[in-house]
DNA sequence: GGGTTGTACTTCTCTAGACGACTAGGTAAC
DNA sequence: GTTACCTAGTCGTCTAGAGAAGTACAACCC
C-alpha cells in the first residue's frame, strides 16, 4: 500500500491541497506508475482523517490536471501515456501520394501504430465565414465538406474536416466517400490543381463537451488545433483542413528557415 | 437579470450538468459577454432549488473548461478574451536582428500591444538529457542558461528558457543579463555562428502549478509548448529554447512546401 | 460448464449546514 | 479630508450523511 504523508493543520496550503500535492509528488515520482490505481477515496479518508468531499476535491484537482482519470465502480487511475504521434511537416510530400497513402495512413507506418479511419461523412454546403476567408472565396460559397475520424490503436486521436470549393472537386472522387488511393490531394492534382505549399495555425483549447465524446476523452485533457490551408503552384487556395488533436497524443514538428 | 430555464428531473443529465449547459449557452451566445458576472451562487440556489454544492459543481465545470474565472468575494465572471499573438515563422528573420530589435519586440510591434520582459535569469549548468539530445551534445555538458518571461500588456504570457552550449557563448554578452541589440542571435552570428535553419516542435498540455503560478492562469487554461532548435549553416545546433506559452493569448503560423 | 444472483466495493450525485476570507461600500471617528 | 471600522455580499473550505449506479467477484443453481 502507498505510503502518503499526514495533513499539516497549520501548512497555510487547505488540506485538499496537501492531499492533492502528496499524490501528485507520488506519480510524478513514479510511486505510482502510469495505469496504476490510486487509494481508494474510502481509505483516503481513513489515512487523513478528512471528510468524503475533501478527499473527492484533492482528487478533483488532479483530473483537471488531466494526471487521472476516474472510473464510475472501478477507481482513480493515473492517466496512462498515449503513443505519442510525431507529424513532422513532411507527412504530405508527394512521394506518400504516389505509393497511394493518404498523410494520416504514411505517418502511421513510420511511427508504427494500427490506424484507423472512422465517420466519414460527405456534404455539400455553405463555408463558414472563417473558412471561405481562407479559401479566398466569396461568403456564402458553395464547397464539400468532407468530415472524418482518425483512431490510433483503436482510440480516436483526431477529428478533421475538410473544405473544397465546390467547383474544385466536381466530378472527381472527391465528392464519393472514398476519394481513391492518395486521398483527396492526388484527386486535386490530377485535376490540375499541383499542390505547391501548405499553411498551418496551431492553437490550443479546452475541448467543447462535444468534442469531449467524440475524441472520449475526459476533463483535464486539452485538444490541438490546426487549421491547414493547401495552395497550387498557382498560388490558388484548394482546401482547407480544420483538425481538432487529442494534445498529449501529438507532438507537430516543423522546419523553416533563417531568411 | 440574466434568464435561465428550469432543471428537468427527467432529464437523463444530472442537475449540475443541466445548469453548467444553461450558463454555457448563455455565455456562447454572447447573452454573458466577457468579463461580465454570472449569477452569485445564492442567486443560483434560487433559481433552481438545489443546494449550493449542486451549484459549485456546475461552475466547477465551466471553470475547467476555461469558460469562466471566480474571484474570491467578487463573484464569477466570463472569462476576458487575451489578445491572440499570431506568431509568424518569420519572426526570426534577419532583418529584424539587423533593426536591433529581438524575436519578441519584433512581433510585437507587428501585431500591436505592449511587449515586456522580466524575470531574467542567467546560470550556467549542466544540459537536461532531452536539450543535450537536441544540441547534440554529450551528456553532462556544460550550457549557458537564459530563462525569461514575456509580458503583454503588462499580463505575463510565456515563458522561455535558452540552452547555448557553453563554449560558444564564452566571451560574448550572451552570458550577461542584456544581450544587446538583436538579442543571442545577433550575438552567436558575430562569433560566426551564422543562423541557418530552425526547427520548432508544437504540443500542448495542462500547466503544472508551478507555471500556473508563473503564467498567472487559473485552472482550465491549457499551455502551448515549443521547443525550438537553431542551427548554422555548418548545420551545428546552437541554441535550444524551451517556452511554454498561454494557450489562448497564441497562434502559431507555419508554412512549408508540398515537396 | 454455464448462467444467475448476491454482495462488497467503488465512484457519482445531491443535500444541509457551518465557518472563514475577501471585496466593496457606507459610516463614524479623528 | 482622511482614516478606521462595520456590514452585507461573495466565493472558499470543510463536515456529515444519504441514495444511486457501475464493477468485480464469489456463491449459487441448473
Amino acid at each position: 500500500m502507498l505510503q502518503l504523508g499526514a495533513i499539516d493543520r497549520s501548512d497555510d496550503r487547505p488540506p485538499y491541497r496537501q492531499i492533492a500535492g502528496m499524490l501528485r509528488a507520488a506519480i510524478e515520482a513514479g510511486v505510482l506508475g502510469p495505469g496504476e490505481r490510486l487509494p481508494s477515496e474510502a481509505e483516503l479518508i481513513d489515512h487523513f482523517h478528512v471528510a468524503r468531499m475533501t478527499v473527492r476535491q484533492a482528487i478533483q484537482e488532479l483530473k483537471g490536471e488531466g494526471l487521472v482519470v476516474s472510473e464510475h465502480g472501478r477507481g482513480v487511475f493515473v492517466r496512462p501515456m498515449p503513443p505519442v504521434r510525431r507529424l513532422a511537416s513532411d507527412r504530405f510530400a508527394r512521394k506518400h501520394r504516389d505509393a497511394g497513402k493518404a498523410a494520416f495512413l504514411a505517418e502511421a507506418d513510420k511511427v508504427g501504430y494500427a490506424p484507423g479511419v472512422d465517420r466519414i461523412m460527405v456534404t455539400r454546403g455553405v463555408a463558414p465565414a472563417a473558412i471561405a476567408e481562407h479559401l479566398r472565396l466569396p461568403p456564402e460559397a458553395e464547397v464539400v465538406i468532407r468530415s472524418r475520424r482518425y483512431t490510433a490503436n483503436g482510440r480516436p486521436v483526431e477529428t478533421a474536416v475538410s473544405f473544397i470549393p465546390a467547383d474544385m472537386a466536381a466530378g472527381t472522387p472527391i465528392t464519393e466517400m472514398d476519394t481513391g488511393p492518395g486521398g483527396i490531394y492526388a484527386r486535386l492534382e490530377e485535376v490540375g490543381h499541383v499542390l505547391a505549399r501548405f499553411t498551418e495555425e496551431v492553437g490550443a483549447r479546452m475541448p467543447t463537451p462535444e468534442e469531449r465524446r467524440e475524441l472520449e476523452i475526459g476533463t483535464g485533457v486539452p485538444v490541438l488545433t490546426v487549421l491547414r490551408t493547401a495552395y497550387d503552384t498557382a498560388d490558388v487556395a484548394v482546401e482547407v483542413c480544420d483538425t481538432v488533436k487529442v494534445a498529449p497524443a501529438y507532438l507537430l514538428e516543423y522546419e523553416f528557415p533563417a531568411r
